[in-house]
DNA sequence: AGCACGCCGACT
DNA sequence: GTCGGCGTGCTC
């Protein structure tokens, strides 16, 4: 007797754990571990995930019942992925399931997305044999000698809709036995553009790059950073190793932040590989992203392009996986499970013998503190490659001394100035501020009262085109007040500038020049993306103003100034990676400005001038403030050195949610004295309300605390996981995140 | 997650 | 007396 192990479709901790299942005697043969199953589960039916087969099973026969049918001819998880979520679930105290699904497309579970075929004609003859028909034929029947011969020039088989004549013609083809129809499976490709390849020169730098990165390809395995200044050709490099991984056979992963899966990077690489690339992100309709997937499970793709989830691509054997801008926080899952997909990455390339490459010109402190101690190898582009005029100028503009020279406007006196003579040569220029909207709170002149969110603890931010407020946490919104709610006052005003107030002010100093804002209100549509970037390249605007997204990856040869209007905005928030964001972010935009042989000029508007992070910013210098930040994070105990770890609770009544992080925090101090070896292990700093204390109308407190992972790191994480786990007394959901991206 | 089983208040 | 509240416990 054989008996299949099952993980069901359901994420409660209650089933996380495999069931037990007759295999009756038809799909012996046929089912193997990896493969989607519908099994009988209480009343109902549900999907499951075969785990393994069994010869014998501790479950009473009599309890045991059959598995309903087979969902997959061929294991939808392949052998190492089912492994790679086996670790997942020991490194992020997830569940089975949570880990399964990550392996397989959303679409793919209840079957919500069909596949799409057409209908297909097969040639039964040999392709003489049919031309000699069709010139038979051409008198009495034209249309069908027409079909006839251009699906020999298709080379015997083709799908009928793309081919000329109509079903009818097609039909008495058949009828005639000169083709088979076939039912044929059509792939969605998402539309994209391909840029042609051009042959490049390499510089010294990247020759000796890939000197070190090809023979790790060939003996398969290496671990590397690519430290490259921007614009010094890393996308050169990609390109080249996913060649080399190509040619021995093996496939490729390429991991890009969301928000730099630009057009322009997909183009690259769809001219690099045409068909054999595929592309997966969040903008793919359902269809497509299904067909993507399985076009790569199928063997037709074998560069994959794609978010942080592409990491877990069905890719038969890959040979190398790429991480670009490997800095970026959003390689770290925001929701269950919350993996970091360069873990991931690296756990796949070890399991597999794939080299990982990692590439940023701002690379973590994690990262580069690994490559100083040659986990990593180091590779350095520290040269912008030769079309370019070199990196650009970097200026801080002190904006207190704007104050009080009388400069009420966001932008400065230097950043006027220099706006002028670009605009002036006919040249463009980026304005990048991290908050979007028109002010980011209304509030009343008299009483000093502030426009709040009822559900979260947040002003709500004003919106000029929609003349509305809008919570940028929930997206619920308001209409503005016209006397205040509080003191009956009319004086109701405006404060806090977003990019919606930076283009009003643009338009008010320069009327006649037309500027185009990036953000996530202009950018909803599908494509939205796609034509505020076309428009901006095709010259139709000289100025873009724009958040986070106009920040990475975007390269426009006739972009000469760049401006930064606040950027200590992120300096002072409660997060021990603040300097670190503000660094990259200050670096990453000013690489945006003078990409061809123009120089560059970069106008960083801050309050903090002096602070180290702008200061080596502004020097392009990333190891200096690498040797700052690093021992500063050794002083106080911070990632690298340690895991921080945050236990969330969340409650929609007050007391309650506080309740449940003090019984907690007492837990663990019970636990501490219980183990008094783990005190050199641990951290506990107190339990606070999280910064937002409300979201959504759920009270937020929160658990901070330091962890060293030697030696005793793994045995307190994983009390806290189960603490976690286990519901909380009085009801509060709790969520634990590690080295959380964001601590609000 | 569902859904049953099981023990205490207001209704024909 | 019963209908029905939602508190534990199980699903191969």
């Amino acid at each position: 007797m054989a008996y299949a192990q099952v993980v069901v479709e359901i994420a409660s901790a209650q089933v996380d754990r495999v069931f037990d299942y007759v295999i009756p005697e038809e799909l012996r043969d046929r089912i193997c571990p990896g493969m989607r199953v519908r099994v009988p589960f209480g009343l109902k039916e549900l999907e499951g995930y075969v785990m393994a087969i069994t010869e014998s099973s501790d479950v009473p026969a009599g309890r045991l019942r059959p598995i309903g049918r087979l969902l997959d001819d061929d294991p939808a998880i392949l052998p190492p992925l089912m492994e790679l979520a086996r670790w997942m679930v020991s490194q992020y105290h997830c569940l089975w399931v949570e880990a399964l699904r990550l392996m397989i497309p959303a679409q793919m579970r209840g079957q919500r997305v069909k596949e799409k075929t057409a209908r297909a004609a097969r040639l039964v003859l040999s392709g003489p044999d049919a031309l000699s028909l069709a010139q038979l034929w051409q008198k009495r029947a034209p249309q069908q000698a027409l079909a006839l011969r251009s699906l020999v020039e298709a080379g015997g088989e083709g799908v009928c809709a793309s081919l000329p004549g109509p079903a009818s013609v097609w039909r008495a083809l058949e009828k005639k036995g000169v083709v088979t129809l076939f039912e044929q499976r059509i792939y969605r490709t998402p539309a994209r553009l391909a840029t042609p390849e051009c042959p490049v020169t390499l510089t010294g730098e990247q020759r000796a790059a890939l000197d070190k990165l090809i023979p790790a390809l060939q003996t398969g395995g290496g671990r590397f950073l690519l430290h490259g200044v921007t614009g010094s050709g890393k996308t050169e490099i990609y390109l080249a190793c996913a060649r080399q991984a190509l040619a021995m056979g093996k496939g490729v992963i390429i991991l890009v932040p969301e928000i730099a899966l630009t057009p322009q990077m997909v183009a690259r690489f769809t001219g690099a590989f045409g068909a054999l690339a595929a592309v997966l992100h969040s903008r793919l309709s359902a269809g497509e992203r299904l067909d993507e997937w399985q076009r790569i499970r199928q063997g037709e793709a074998r560069v994959v392009i794609g978010a942080r989830s592409a990491v877990f691509a069905p890719l038969m054997s890959p040979g190398l996986i790429v991480v670009d801008e490997e800095h970026e926080p959003s390689y770290l899952s925001e929701h269950r499970p919350c993996y970091h997909a360069i873990e991931v990455a690296d756990q796949r390339c070890r399991r597999e013998g794939a080299v990982l490459l990692l590439g940023s010109a701002t690379p973590s402190l994690e990262h580069y503190r690994q490559a100083q101690a040659g986990g990593l190898t180091l590779l350095r582009l520290s040269r912008r490659a030769i079309a370019t005029g070199g990196m650009p100028r970097v200026e801080l503009v002190d904006m207190r001394r704007e104050l009080a020279a009388g400069n009420r406007s966001v932008i400065s006196g230097s950043l006027y100035d220099a706006l002028c003579q670009c605009l002036a040569r006919g040249e463009q220029a980026l304005l990048f501020l991290n908050r979007r909207g028109y002010a980011s709170f209304v509030s009343c002149r008299a009483c000093g009262y502030v426009e709040r969110c009822e559900l979260c603890d947040l002003s709500m931010t004003y919106h000029k085109g929609r003349d509305e407020l809008i919570c940028h946490y929930c997206g619920s919104t308001r209409p503005v007040p016209e006397i205040c709610p509080s003191c009956g006052s009319r004086s109701i005003r405006y404060f806090g500038g977003g990019t919606q107030k930076v283009q009003e002010e643009m338009e008010r100093l320069f009327p006649e020049v037309k500027t185009l804002r990036m953000d996530a209100d202009t950018t909803s549509g599908k494509e939205g993306h796609l034509k505020i970037y076309e428009a901006f390249r095709d010259h139709q605007a000289q100025v873009l103003i724009g958040t986070q997204m106009i920040a990475k990856g975007l390269d426009f040869p006739m972009v000469t100034v760049v401006g930064v209007v606040a950027a200590d905005q992120t300096l002072f928030l409660p997060d021990y990676r603040a300097a670190e964001r503000t660094f990259q972010l200050v670096a990453q935009v000013a690489g945006r400005a003078g990409r061809a042989r123009r120089p560059g000029r970069v106008i960083v508007q801050c309050y903090t001038p002096e602070h180290y992070a702008l200061k080596a910013a502004a020097n392009h210098d990333y190891e200096g403030f690498y040797r700052q930040e690093i021992e500063i994070r050794r002083a106080d105990g911070f990632p690298p050195f340690t895991r921080f770890l945050r236990l969330v609770f969340s409650h929609e009544d007050e007391d309650a949610c506080q309740k449940d992080m003090q019984e907690a925090l007492s837990q663990m101090r019970v636990a501490c004295a219980q183990h008094i070896e783990w005190g050199s292990s641990i951290v506990m700093l107190e339990g606070t309300p999280a910064p937002l204390t409300r979201i959504r109308a759920l009270y937020r407190y929160q658990l901070l605390m330091k962890i060293y992972p030697e030696p005793y790191g793994r045995q307190i994480e994983e009390a806290l996981a189960e603490m976690a786990r286990r519901s909380a007394p009085y009801g509060s959901q709790v969520a634990m995140e590690i080295n959380p991206q964001s601590m609000v």
